[in-house]
DNA sequence: TTCCGATCTCGGAATCATTCTTATTGGGCG
DNA sequence: CGCCCAATAAGAATGATTCCGAGATCGGAA
C-alpha cells in the first residue's frame, strides 16, 4: 500500500518547508529520515525507521533518528500513536469512560459522556478482530501546559513533582 | 475524589473473588496492591502504586507490583491506559483517522469513518485544555492473536518477526 | 567559491522502566 | 502442624531512549 511518487514528492516538500520555516538545517540524514517516514504506511517505531534509513545512509545513528522524529512531531509534520510518555498506567475504573490526553506532559483525564458512549463501530473494523471496548481519545494541551507552567515535554526529569498523573 | 469505604469494600471483594476464582493465592502484598489501586482515582503507574503500598508494606518489591498489575489486567479486574507495548510510534498520515489496537500484541490498524469523524466533544472536556484532535480508539484482539498464532503477550521477545507493526 | 560559526551528527555511555533469575518465604490444603 | 508449590525480594539483565563530548556539516557572509 505504498504511496505514489506524486504523494511522496508532496510530503517531502512539506517536510522541507517545515524545517526551513523553523530555521532548522536540511541535513542529508534528516531528509532521508523524512523520506523513510513519508513512504511508511504503518506506524513505525524509531528502530524500524533507523533500519530503513540505514540502507541508504549506513552511518546514521539511532539518536539522530529519535531527535528528528521528535522534531517532526514538534513541528506538527507527523503525529504519534499512543501516549509516548511510556510508563504503563493502570485504571481501576471499569465504567465506560473516555480520555483527554495532554500531548505535552502526558496527563490523562477521564471524562464521561452519554452522548459519546454508544459509538457505532463500522463492520469493517470488526473484521480486524474481536472488539472489546471503544473509547474516544481527545488529544490536546492541558491547562497547565498551555499556560506555560513547567516545561516537562518529552524529557521526564525536571521537577520531581511533575503533574503527569492526576485525572478524573 | 476518593471513593467511599463502601465502594472500596466492594472493589476489594471483586479483586479477592477474582484471584480466588483464578486459583491464585491471596497474599498480603497482593491485597495491599489491590487496595492501593482500588482507592486510586487517577491513572497511576507501577511506581506510584509501589510507593503507596510501601507505606504499609515496606518490603514489597517493584517487581511484585508489576506482576500483580499484569495479573489484574489479565483477569480483567483493571484496565490500562495507553498502549503498554511501550516503544514510541509515529504516523505520517495526518488525515483524520481512528485506531484499532490489539491489546495483546500492540498492532495498530488505522481505519476511516465519515460517521465517526465528527465527534462532538462536550464543553466540559474543552475546559480541560486546548483540544487538538479527537479520535476513536477501538481495543480488542486482532485476528492473529485471537487465532492463537504466536503468543507475544506483554513479553516482547519470542519470534523476532512478530507482527506488531502493520496497519492501514 | 571559500570561510566561519552555529548546528548537527556520531558513538558510546548513561538512564529509566520493566523483566528475569535465584534463593527464600509463606499460603492453605492435607 | 507440616509440607509443597506458588509467590516474593533483591539484584542483575534487558530494551528503549537520552545524554555527552568531539568532530563533521550546513548555509549565510565575504
Amino acid at each position: 500500500m505504498a504511496i505514489s511518487s506524486e504523494e511522496l514528492k508532496e510530503r517531502m516538500a512539506l517536510f522541507k518547508e517545515g524545517f526551513r520555516r523553523a530555521g532548522l538545517k536540511l541535513t542529508h540524514q534528516r531528509l532521508e529520515i523524512c523520506r523513510e517516514i513519508a513512504i511508511s504506511c504503518d506506524h513505525p517505531d524509531a528502530e524500524s525507521i533507523h533500519k530503513g534509513v540505514r540502507q541508504r545512509v549506513p552511518s546514521v545513528s539511532l539518536d539522530t533518528v529519535y531527535r528528528t522524529l521528535w522534531q517532526l512531531l514538534d513541528l506538527g509534520l507527523v503525529s504519534s500513536v499512543g501516549s509516548l510518555h511510556d510508563r504503563a498506567r493502570f485504571d481501576a475504573n471499569l465504567v465506560s469512560h473516555h480520555h483527554f490526553v495532554c500531548t505535552k506532559c502526558g496527563a490523562t483525564h477521564d471524562f464521561y459522556s452519554d452522548e459519546l458512549d454508544p459509538l457505532r463501530i463500522p463492520d469493517r473494523v470488526k473484521a480486524l478482530g474481536d472488539v472489546t471496548r471503544a473509547q474516544v481519545e481527545v488529544r490536546g494541551l492541558c491547562r497547565r501546559c498551555s499556560s506555560g507552567v513547567g516545561d516537562s515535554r518529552k524529557t521526564h526529569k525536571p521537577e520531581e513533582d511533575h503533574h503527569a498523573k492526576q485525572a478524573e
